[in-house]
DNA sequence: ACAAACAACATAACATGTTAATTAATATCT
DNA sequence: AGATATTAATTAACATGTTATGTTGTTTGT
């Protein structure tokens, strides 16, 4: 005879949020020892690849590229400044608005790290396959979608 | 003639960590408020399902088995106590070793919030596809063995 | 023009992520 | 047995994640 207590509990490692994190912590453990080495952390890194694609930005745009919430945002553009990373200046047609841009010395600093990551990067797609990669940010991409297309 | 300035530089999408990230952040949208509710975050709500599995575990089961590093397990587990969810004591034949167990109002809430996370991720499984799901499960895996597999 | 609503960014407060250093108990080696 | 190395857990220090609140500038409605 069948119980509730029959039922086997869906096990932890079927649960999307650790799969999806323990995969992102494989990943990074690939490219975070070389941007520390330049004493830069993976959202810090983040920003700069942003900055180096766009040139000019405003930080809710940075925010929104890198995943990143602007309190957090907040912190990490002024320790970029501070380091004369990243340069900033308020909009003149908004005064609310600060536009950030990359500075000479983060442009280098990216030249140095990007091949790096990179190679990093191609190393992972030939292990892992090239096809699969490509099924993979599919799936992912789908699954925010159809996540995100719902209310509740 | 192609120089290297043409080669399109791999867009900030197409970044893994990236894609994992923000795959991660739309599901956990669908179970965090629930958790929020009743006063627990994502990572007390994975020690408390550790507990209700294996009934008694050391704080490096737990660490390892909710891919949490120990100092954050050292606070979680200081909290859980506080609030009457767990229960700690020192292991007899290791007096190095805390043995922790969840305490009957931990179960309680256990018991109260399992019913709302299997509804939501039941939702989410129908939404997305148990095929897909599963396929995206067995991905991550191997993309996880495949990157630990590896030296450097 | 002026008050109310809104938007962009910053700050506060607390939890977690992360590396290094500490403490206490156990294991190992001679 | 006694010195040394290892291991389990904690603590420290700082960056980030997260929600709430504050500040200032802009927009909207009348």
């Amino acid at each position: 005879m069948t119980q509730l207590s029959d039922i086997p509990m869906r096990h932890f490692d079927r649960s999307l949020p650790m799969a999806l994190l323990r995969a992102r912590e494989a990943v990074m453990k690939k490219f975070s020892p070389a941007l520390k080495e330049h004493g830069l952390s993976p959202q810090q890194w983040r920003v700069i690849r942003a900055l180096i694609e766009e040139e000019v930005l405003d930080a809710t745009e940075i925010s929104e590229r890198c995943a990143l919430l602007m309190p957090s945002l907040s912190r990490i553009l002024q320790n970029l400044q501070k380091r004369g990373l990243v340069d900033r200046k308020t909009a003149s047609d908004d005064q609310r608005r600060s536009l950030v841009s990359i500075t000479p010395a983060g442009r280098k600093l990216f030249r140095t790290l990007s091949p790096i990551n990179e190679a990093r990067y191609a190393h992972i797609t030939e292990k892992f396959g090239y096809g699969k990669l490509e099924l993979l940010y599919e799936l992912l991409d789908e699954l925010v979608q159809k996540i995100d297309e719902e209310p509740t």
